[in-house]
DNA sequence: CAATACTGTTACACAAATATTACAAACTGC
DNA sequence: GCAGTTTGTAATATTTGTGTAACAGTATTG
């Protein structure tokens, strides 16, 4: 929820944009509609949307044509595509995959089966960054195994306190004001007190306990601190 | 016949893949043809092939690239893969095996040559994982029986819960999304709801019995974790 | 040494995630 | 086609996490 991903539908006919739009929104993405591959173009070009989700027909360019302009710009090539056809013809699909197509859908399709599809796809082109354990003074997180432990004794955080402590130890020796973290740890845009920070910071503290609460160091004026040095 | 293995050819040129097909159907393999990365790369995500044949030389993403590629994300890791050069150069071969190739085979070969060598891939990287016993805290699951005790009881599982478990005890510390899950243990091309991993587990916990479900960990805001140390 | 401005702590309502159960459809071996 | 499984989903219960507000404490400043 912290940045819903949005997708760029690109279809001629307006009620099935629409159909497709409800349903992603619905999932939690966010929508931009295009017509044609013109409009198309400049949205992608404007906005960079996450994914494409592709008419075969159209009128004008179509969508094979166009997919394949995409990806021969370096701007856009990487930008994931699934097609949707009317037909479940074979021939139409191999097509598709020559032009660098990450997936296509056949209509009609179930809402369920749009969202899958996409989240399939975002999930194996997103690539996933290498997550290797961080330590200071005892006090370890893995990211792979999603633990915490102080000389081997592990420390139970609930979802947030453990994002804050991921974020802080990959960012240790720099003040963060509340509003950074809530930006960093929370996500761009949800609403929040600031001083709620103050409440996960006491709940972090609490969980790390006496051997390594001093890591978390208040910046008074300012905000927060993660180091392994003393103020 | 229930697991005839399958290999997905990758070559641009459709008469030479026609040619391997046929020598490898005749052979009793189930074949896939790609005729580029990308499709390749579909497929392999959607079907999970058994064994990836592969042409040195492409249009677009070479094989070499390509065989890097799929090295690099977990999930393809462990995909054995032939290469299939025109040249008998020794720099090929070595630029093939850094990249994490299993074999290597000269144009021409012989249908016979082919086989022989991909039934010694297949040999030789099956075994790895699938075939040894793995046993945890007096849980143990046989792959070649396909039987699970718990201290030389019987525990009884449906397919789907014994794929889980068995995914699981090759897979242990480490927190793995819903998504990821399905991925891994449903397959690639399913669109099933995330929450049904949850019945899964539930079952799985309960066939496990109060010796064995604290294996089954459930880590919250992220997914599930196996693992023999407590929480 | 107030007065003030921050920060710490706690409790609590309600949100969100997960657990559990029930059920119908799909599948399996007769 | 029939009995018994297995599977995915939806509905419901339960657990756990989150944000806020109210109050307590502590540094800062004039």
């Amino acid at each position: 929820m912290s940045d819903s991903k949005s997708v760029l539908i690109v279809d001629d006919e307006a009620p099935i944009r629409e159909m497709i739009a409800v349903a992603l929104e619905m999932a939690g993405y966010n929508c931009l509609e295009a017509e044609n591959a013109n409009e198309a173009h400049s949205l992608i070009v404007d906005d960079k949307p996450d994914m494409v989700l592709l008419d075969w027909m159209m009128p004008g360019t179509s969508g094979i044509e166009f997919a394949r302009r995409l990806r021969k710009d370096e701007t856009t090539a990487d930008i994931p595509i699934i097609m949707l056809t009317a037909k479940g013809d074979e021939d139409y699909k191999i097509k598709g995959l020559e032009a660098g197509v990450d997936d296509y859908i056949t209509k009609p399709f179930s809402p369920r089966e749009l969202v899958a599809r996409l989240k399939a796809v975002l999930r194996r082109t997103t690539p996933k960054g290498i997550e290797e354990p961080v330590s200071v003074d005892g006090l370890t997180l893995d990211p792979i195994s999603h633990r915490v432990t102080s000389e081997q004794d592990p420390i139970d955080l609930g979802p947030t306190e453990f994002r804050l402590l991921q974020f802080f130890m990959t960012h240790q020796d720099r003040a963060y004001s509340r509003s950074q973290l809530l930006d960093m740890v929370w996500g761009g845009n949800v609403y929040v007190e600031e001083r709620t920070v103050d409440v996960h910071i006491r709940r972090l503290r609490k969980a790390l306990g006496a051997r390594h609460d001093y890591l978390v160091q208040t910046v008074r004026g300012t905000g927060y601190r993660f180091s392994a040095n003393v103020a």
